[in-house]
DNA sequence: TTTAAAATTTAGACTTAACTAAAAAAATAT
DNA sequence: ATATTTTTTTAGTTAAGTCTAAATTTTAAA
C-alpha cells in the first residue's frame, strides 16, 4: 500500500512527463510546492520501491509499475470529479480540491462501482480521458466546436480550462456533458454557429465555439 | 483543521461516552487498538485544543466543541455509508471500512450536497440516526417489526447488526430503506407476519421480524 | 577551459503520532 | 491499614515526511 504522499509524487511525475521528456527534481518541487531536498528524499524511496528510474543528478522517469499506479490515481481523480459535477451538481471549477482528497481513498471495489454508477464515462468534465482499470487511456478525437464544418456532429465532452463562465452558461441552457451537437449552419460574417442540441436550435458565438470541446467521429 | 488521527479519537470518545459514563484511557486504547501511552499523549493534545476535559488519572469527556466535531464526523460517516449502499449497491457489511476513510474528506459543501443528493436521509442503512449539520440527532422511534401489532405501520430503517443475509434477501425482494410496512395479520401459531409493502402482500418469518428495524409513529 | 551560476544532493533538525519500558498513582485485596 | 495489582503517566525512541543550510555536481558563461 502506498502513502498519500507517494501517490502525489507519482501523479506529479506522470503529469510532468506528459509535458517534457526530462523531469527534473526542481520541476517536481515546483509542481508540488515543496523543497528540492524533500523531492530527492522521496525519489530515492520511490526508486527503492521500483516506481521510478532515478539516477542522481540525471532526472527521473516513471517505471512501468509506477506509471500504472499513477494512472490508477488519475482514474480515481477523474471519476470522482465526474461524480461531483454530474451527480452532486458542483461547478467544474470547484471540484479539483475535493477530488484531490477523494483520489486517495483505497478500495478497488469502490472505484469499479462508482464507474458503473456514472455509466462508465470515458471523459471527465474537463474533457480529459478517464483511464480504465488497467491504466489504458482511450485517445479521443477531441475538437473544438469551431473546427467543425456544416453538418458535422459531435458529443460535448467539456470546455477549455479557465472558462468557468461558459460552464454556467451551458448549465443555465440545460446543456450537459454527453449531449450531441450538430452544426446546422455557420454564419460567415461573424463566425456564429447555428447548432442543434436536444432537438433545440441554438446560436453560439465564435467565442463559445472556440472553447467548447467535442468528441467527433471522422 | 483537525488531523485524521484527532478525528478518530474524538469519534471514539463519542461512542465510548454513549456506552458508559466514565471513559478511561485504557478503554480508548482498546477501542482504537493503540497503547495507553499513545492515548495519554493525544488526550493532552485534545485538551490543549479544548476538545476534551481531561484530568490526569481522572478520565476524559468531550467538551461541547469536541462533541460537535465528533458528531460532524459521524454525520459524514453515515451519509457516506448511505451513499455506498443506496447508490453504489454495496452490502451493509462492506461499507464500514470505506466510510471510515471517506469520513475524513474535508469539504462542508460536499457533505451538504451529498446529503441533498441522498434525499436528506434521517437514518443510515444500519438504522443509526444521521446527525444534522449542527450535530443534532433526531431521536427516532425505532422498533423491531416483531414489536408491532396488527394494522400498525412503520418505515424500514435498517436491520440489526450482523444479519447480512437478511439484507440480501430484502434486496432480492426489491425492498428498500424507506419503504412503508403495514402489518396485515399476525399468525399466532408460528409468529409469522403478513405485511404489505409497496402494495405487495408478503410473509415474514418470526426470525425476519426479530431483525427488521422500523421507524414508527405512535 | 576555467570559472561562476544553477541544480541537486547530503546532513542534520523538526513535527506528528505511534511505540516500549519504567515510574507513579489509584484501586483492590488481604 | 498495608500490600499488591491495575491503571495511567512519563521519558525516551522510532518512522515518515517535511524543512534549512551546507556540500557537491552539472551547466553555462567568460
Amino acid at each position: 500500500m502506498n502513502s498519500q504522499s507517494e501517490e502525489d509524487y507519482l501523479k506529479a511525475l506522470y503529469h510532468l512527463q506528459m509535458e517534457s521528456n526530462r523531469v527534473t527534481t526542481n520541476s517536481i518541487a515546483d509542481y508540488l510546492k515543496m523543497k528540492p531536498s524533500s523531492v530527492t528524499d522521496m525519489l530515492k524511496k520511490l526508486a527503492e520501491k521500483n516506481y521510478v528510474n532515478y539516477q542522481k543528478y540525471k532526472g527521473t522517469s516513471l517505471s512501468k509499475k509506477g506509471k500504472l499506479v499513477a494512472l490508477q490515481i488519475i482514474r480515481k481523480h477523474r471519476l470522482w470529479e465526474t461524480f461531483l459535477v454530474e451527480k452532486l451538481g458542483f461547478g467544474w471549477g470547484q471540484v479539483h480540491l475535493i477530488a484531490e482528497q477523494l483520489e486517495h481513498i483505497k478500495s478497488e471495489e469502490l472505484i469499479e462501482k462508482l464507474d458503473a454508477f456514472l455509466g462508465n464515462p470515458k471523459y471527465d468534465p474537463h474533457g480529459d480521458p478517464i483511464p480504465n482499470k488497467k491504466g489504458r487511456i482511450e485517445k479521443m478525437n477531441q475538437k473544438l466546436l469551431i473546427e467543425l464544418k456544416q453538418n458535422q456532429k459531435g458529443i460535448i465532452t467539456g470546455v477549455k480550462r479557465g472558462t468557468a463562465s461558459l460552464l454556467s452558461y451551458l448549465d443555465k441552457e440545460n446543456i450537459k456533458l454527453g449531449d450531441a451537437v450538430k452544426v446546422l449552419e455557420i454564419i460567415e460574417f461573424d463566425g456564429t454557429f447555428i447548432v442543434e442540441i436536444n432537438k433545440r436550435k441554438l446560436t453560439f458565438s465564435e467565442k463559445i465555439c472556440q472553447n467548447l470541446l467535442l468528441e467527433t467521429y471522422d
